[in-house]
DNA sequence: GTGGTCTAGACCACA
DNA sequence: GTGGTCTAGACCACC
């Protein structure tokens, strides 16, 4: 298999910001390991002549992801998969899904759904992955 | 006990626009019950009175309630808590939580986090509440 | 004495970027309280006309101030000065200053210019100060 | 013992551009007396090969050092220490310091650290280096 | 009016 | 070629 490492999909629909549509796929690309440290990443112009965007659209991407640790990028050289702390992402990322879980059930309890439901929609989805 | 049916909080550190924290917590309110259908809401100028925004912002929220169904606005005689179909509502909402769910736990899955995790995060949320 | 609690000089014999003079200048403002917690900060129109810079110049350094915190900003309403934990702040810049002194004691080594030496020229400065 | 007298690391994780990581090491070797007065550098295509970077990288770097005295280059015969008068090259970086150190005492004002503290600060150092 | 996003195009330093 | 900065101007949502 070879092929593209990064596959960015930009749908106008998505009510997010393009660049956030960027950094959301890059990051989780990165965060699954799709990405290796070191490796190089299409440069601003490349991806923004790929995705049909403005440099400068990407360059914001670029320059979030970052400022999060994800990339670091070197003028005259491009841009690099950071050497990251899986670990720590992780765990971030498990706090950022505990409060948005905890945002969801506040606000469904407000139309008398119990947690016992949310907890049924996500078993759920556990037996449809099977 | 007769005082205000409706208490809605706007915070400044809330990055939601203020329309929407509005139209959030009345949503909430109404399909909770706190508000009962054929109840007269405040007048667009009082609500904005009270909530010290500009009655621009409160006629967006109403606004928006209305298109969603949940309240009524007469033209000369003012808005008021539509009858409505509490069930067909609450499925409705279980219907976008189980959309939230699915993109949680799909990038949820980016990180390496099994939608196990998932689960065990909200039986603790579960054991919180009691 | 009343008059702009803002004023920012831009140098364009400065090499610093002028997004870079400016979050600099600001930064120090706030931090020194010239500007109170809550204070509406010019919109970014105004600064870029008083500057005579883009109004996007102006949008990145509030933005770069919003990210490490000094500032907040909302749409439609303009941009505030955050309340900040002052400890926290002059914390960080005691850790920055014992960085840059470091960077110049190495540096300083090299040429055979001793610490003594450089606590001298501190002296000198602590003397013209008085 | 006859080795490099000139070891030079190139860091992809230090922002500074490549040519002033090769100047600023080539300096102080130089001012420190590593290197002596008329001795040969390695030609700019060996110091290319060694560092493993574009040999137009080095001649930026080379051609820096000539133009701040610290070598002398003749076309064909290569690159040479440059005579130096240490005693001004000395005073000169005094001088720098004495800037630099003006302004972080400047810039530390506004956060309301006294120039008291920067001299603690360099104390520390001091004891840590005994 | 406010900020937020995106574009097209320019100029610069770096490699 | 690379990234970094800045401009001028457009369109949108918010208040």
């Amino acid at each position: 298999m070879r092929g593209k490492a990064l596959h960015i999909a930009i749908s106008k629909e998505n009510p997010d910001p393009m660049h956030k549509q960027i950094t959301d796929q890059m990051r989780d690309a990165i965060a699954k390991g799709a990405l290796s440290p070191g490796a190089r990443l299409p440069s601003i112009r490349e991806m923004a002549r790929e995705l049909a965007v403005s440099p400068i659209t990407i360059k914001r991407a670029y320059g979030d992801l970052e400022r999060e640790g994800y990339l670091i990028t070197r003028a005259g050289l491009g841009s690099f998969v950071a050497g990251i702390d899986r670990e720590r992402i992780r765990a971030k990322k498990v706090g950022e899904i505990r409060e948005e879980i905890a945002r969801i059930a506040k606000s469904a309890g407000a139309f008398g759904i119990p947690i016992a439901e949310i907890r049924r929609i996500v078993d759920e989805l556990r037996i449809k992955r099977r």
